[in-house]
Parts: C-alpha cells; sequence; structure tokens
DNA sequence: AGCTACTGCTGCATTTTTTGCAGCGTCTTG
DNA sequence: CAAGACGCTGCAAAAAATGCAGCAGTAGCT
C-alpha cells in the first residue's frame, strides 16, 4: 500500500544494511531513498540509523522503531487478506520457514491440496535451520515456521507438536535391513551418515549417546538430507531421518527404513508455531489449520 | 507523522460521518480529502465507506480497516514515546551556570518553553559570577555556562556567542530619557548606579575608561541587578545592563532603556558554553539547541 | 603514502503527485 | 417543486518526490 512505501523500504534498508544497496533491490534511486530515510528520522526527531563507512546499521531507536513498522506492516497484509476474506476470494501469501526434512514429501503435498482450493494464494517455503526459523518469524520474513527440535525462543507460539522417531535408511540388502527395530549399538558397527550439527537427528542422537562413552564417527557428514538418503543406495551406509521426511507409502525402489529402538534414541518432536501475539492472516491461518490436521491424523 | 496523514484523515472521516464536515475539521478541501479516500479504496480494491445521501458510513470492509488503523496510530504513538524515552530527550536533569543578566526573563522563558515539551526534565539554575561559572563547568556542578564576557579558561568550549550592547536604563523622566543613543560623557554627569566588579557590564565599562582620566564614581553599587533596576525608578539615577537582561517587549512602566554608543563603551559578549570535549545529556543538548536558536533569532 | 572503491549526502532541474476551485448530478427535506 | 447538502470530476496551480551529477569521508589494498 501506497501510504507504507516508506516504512517498507525502511524495512528493507535495515535487513540489506546499506542504502544504495536496498536501493537497487526497491528499484529506485539512492538519493529518493536516502531522502525517505532522513525525512523519517526528522520526524521521529531522532536518527534511526548509525552511519558507518561500509552503510547503515539500525540504533536502538531504529530498533523499536523497526520492530514496528514490521508488525505494521504484517498486520496490514493480514488486514488486506481479512477485507479480500469477505468479498469471497481468498488470496494472500504464506511464508514457511521449516526444517530441512519438510522439504521433499510433507509440505509440497500439503501446498498442492491448499492451492487447489485456494489458487490464487502464493507460497513462500525458505529452508531454516532450527535457530534461523524462529528468528525469521521474529523479523517477519516467515508467518510459520515447521521445525523439529526447535530451540523454542520466548517469541515462539507453538501451535502443534508432533512426534517423530528417528528412523535408519539403508540399502535393501543391508545386513540390518530385516530388523523389525534397529539398536543403535548394531548401526553403529557400519558406516553411518549423519546431518551435519545444526540439525535435529544429529542433535538427537548425540544427545542420546551423551552419557555413553561411544561416539558417532560418520564416514559421511552433509547439510543435505537428499544427498545422505541417496547415498544409502550407493554404498553400504545407515543414514538416519525421521518419518515426515520420508514418502508417506512406500520407501523408494531399493532402500528400506526401520525405527531406532526408543532405548537408545527419544523420539523428537516437529514444532509448527508462529509469532507469539501475532494474528495470522487468514491464508496462513487457514493454511496452518490444514497442516495442523493432516499432522494429527497422519501421526495419532 | 506524515504517512500516517491518510490514515488519520480516514479516522476522522469514519467518526465524523461526512466527507465535508470532515474535511473543515482537518482544515483541507473536501476535495483533497474524497480523492484520498478513493485512493485508499482503490488500493485495497474495496470500498470501506457507504456513500449515503447524507453523508459516508463505514461498511464492513471499513470497519476491520479503521480498527486496524487506530491500534496503527495509537501503536505509533506508543512506538514516539518509547524512543523518547530512550534517547532522553524526555527525562533527564539540566544544570545551568550563568550570570546575573539571564535570570530576569531569558532563562525563565526558555526554561518554561522547554518544560511544556519535556515535563519530566528538571532543571537547575545558579548564579554564579564569569569566572564561577566556568568552574562550575570543569567540576560537573552545572553542564551549560552562559556568561557574559568569560574568562574563557582552556576547558570552556563555546556553543555560541552573542553580542550584547550596553544599555543605559532610566526613569522617562531623566534628563537623557529622550536622547536615540546615549554618549558616555553625558551619563557620567548624572548620578550612576553600577554592579560590583566581578560583572560583565562593570568590567566592560571600566575597560572602556582605561585608557581615558575618567574614573567611575557610582553613587550606588550592588550585586543585585534586580536591586539596580528598581532603584533608578526611585532615584534619579542611571543603571546600566545589557539586552538580554530586559524584558523583550517592553521596559517596565516608567523606565526606558537607551543603548550607549558604542565608541564609548563596546559590545560584550554572551557565551554559551560546556565543558570541552563532553558529550551533553541529550536533554542537556536539546535545550542548549533551543536557546541557541533562540538567541540566534533575537540578536540575528 | 597513494589509490580505488564504496559509502551517505546535497543542489538543481524535472517529473509526479496533491491540492483547490468551479461545477455536475443525486438525494432528502421543507 | 425548490433548496440545500452530499459525493464526485476536469482542469490548472502548488507542492512533493525523483533522478542526475557530484562532494566528502573512510576502509582496504598496493
Amino acid at each position: 500500500m501506497k501510504h507504507l512505501t516508506s516504512i517498507r523500504y525502511i524495512d528493507t534498508v535495515a535487513r540489506i544494511g546499506s542504502i544504495r544497496k536496498a536501493a537497487e533491490v526497491l528499484a529506485i534511486t539512492s538519493t529518493a531513498l536516502n531522502r525517505r530515510i532522513l525525512a523519517i528520522e526528522e520526524e521521529l526527531g531522532v536518527p534511526i540509523f548509525e552511519r558507518l563507512p561500509r552503510g547503515v546499521r539500525l540504533n536502538s531507536a531504529g530498533e523499536i522503531f523497526v520492530h514496528h513498522i514490521r508488525n505494521q506492516l504484517s498486520d496490514m497484509e493480514r488486514v488486506r487478506s481479512q477485507i479480500a476474506d469477505l468479498s469471497g476470494i481468498r488470496r494472500g501469501h504464506v511464508s514457511i520457514a521449516c526444517s530441512q526434512a519438510l522439504l521433499p514429501y510433507f509440505l509440497p503435498q500439503q501446498i498442492a491440496i491448499y492451492r487447489k482450493e485456494h489458487p490464487a494464494v502464493t507460497f513462500g517455503v525458505y529452508l531454516r535451520d532450527r535457530a534461523a526459523a524462529e528468528q525469521a518469524l521474529v523479523d517477519h520474513t516467515a508467518d510459520l515456521a515447521l521445525v523439529f527440535e526447535p530451540v523454542r525462543l520466548a517469541e515462539f507460539q507453538t501451535i502443534l507438536t508432533v512426534r517423530q522417531q528417528v528412523y535408519g535408511v539403508m540399502s535393501e540388502n543391508h545386513p540390518l535391513a530385516n530388523e523389525e527395530t534397529l539398536r543403535l549399538r548394531d548401526c553403529l558397527q557400519h558406516p553411518i551418515a549423519l546431518p551435519t550439527n545444526p540439525y535435529g537427528v544429529r542433535y538427537l542422537m548425540e544427545l542420546a549417546l551423551v552419557d555413553s562413552a561411544i561416539v558417532l564417527n560418520p564416514v559421511i557428514e552433509s547439510d543435505s538430507f537428499e544427498f545422505l538418503r541417496n547415498h544409502t543406495l550407493t554404498e553400504g551406509v545407515i543414514s538416519f531421518q525421521i518419518p515426515i521426511g520420508l514418502p508417506v507409502e512406500d520407501i523408494p525402489k531399493g532402500s528400506v527404513a526401520r525405527p531406532i529402538d526408543l532405548r537408545d534414541v527419544p523420539t523428537g518432536l516437529i514444532y509448527i508455531g508462529q509469532l507469539r501475539g501475532r494474528t495470522l492472516p487468514v491464508a496462513v491461518a487457514r493454511f496452518a489449520d490444514q497442516i495442523t490436521k493432516a499432522l494429527q491424523i497422519r501421526y495419532e
């Protein structure tokens, strides 16, 4: 909306940290942008940016101000979507920050279902580790966060939690492929592949072993779950994943997934959350509702 | 704030229920107001007012919108005051050491103006002669010094200087009361009243006469400017004062002030100063700013 | 030291937006 | 049916925003 242009600009400058760079992104000249900032500072009676030789940075007045205008901007989005809802059309945008496990199957499926009903709603899906996803809520980069074992900031308001047991994924030719459930000590007899540290699965497994003398020695470590999953097929390694990151029906040909005994690795939790105290735009609220129901049905 | 003008207007229209009447209240034409409303409705894609023969009324989209913008407006107020608190212009203490001439009119007036904006800021005003005022800065007894013809210690950092011509103050019945400007030798034909030695006016006048044979022989000598000023009314004496120590508009009934010819007594300077190198508290800096501007306007 | 590249900022001419005036059509009201 | 009030529109003037060119300051590099 037009009357929010200045504060949208300022939001962008605060994110980018440079007036000239932000001006490029916003497709205006740095002059115009600079003047808008000076005008706002004039109105507030106080500068909101520190001028550094390499750009600008919010000072504490700026922190307060920008925090407020981000609320204002997303509130306005909500209002627009409420108004649009009145006239029957649902439009809007849903922005999601989520863990890697949600990307391959769960979210694409859910978004497809939703968009079939409401084609005017657009989506943004952003891969963030546990900490960054929560941060994205705070700075309004995302409306929803779907995170495995989050840090749980004070600003994070849980909508739903879902238990997720860790599974071992391996080739169907693997010696352990026929076990009903896997014991961790058995797995560790074989080469293993693990996600890197910030990810929830790795975190859970290290937590499980913290009291024992055992150390995780992955032959493969990667921050790509997809790579890890594929690698179980090409080499006889065991990878680890949570059910939501696995196909709903059947594991791809040639690989199997077996639960790790709960005595060895406890279940983790996926959290769906939003920024505390925020009233979500209609489209977002509805989507949150949909995936909440889907998860409740799927994981009792 | 400027960028909220449109929504403030809309808020008013919603309250009043008529574009033309609201325009009057807002002191703009109905045309401009009407166009702003149309523009917002355009942006929202939906009207927010029902047009009735007697004016306008919010429709349900408008209810949502106006509810939101009212929140936004009061939030902005809150943010502004948070920022004001943070920057300290709202609270704090300003401590001033100054010459006697500033006490009767100038400072009370300026402090009143400032405190009207920032009632939580407190003031301390201390009468100090030229040397003592500067010393007060050094030992942090005062944040600001306003001094006529100061000693100018090394630690004294000048913020602004203002020229002040010496005036003769006398009863309107005095023989010299009708002169445009006064020559010093004419004044000395009459009884004169002078401040005691440490004061700037006395200093200036003695400086002016140092090369001549003339000696100042006051019939009254006092360290109270107020006493001197009043005494001109009761006895036919001439007293001496600088403009800032005189009322802004009119000299009190019965007395007149006439400038002393610059060939006889040179202009003196009022210095506003602070401790060298010190970063002043925000409240102090603001007040210094205010009086600086006030003085610049008053004595060009 | 000198140089380059990058920063935020400013004066001026130009473009865009906003405003005010006059007037139109519609509707209630006396 | 006339009067008055309402929201709205065409057009010209006023005001604001924008873009260009250029300045001054600083970090990092040679």
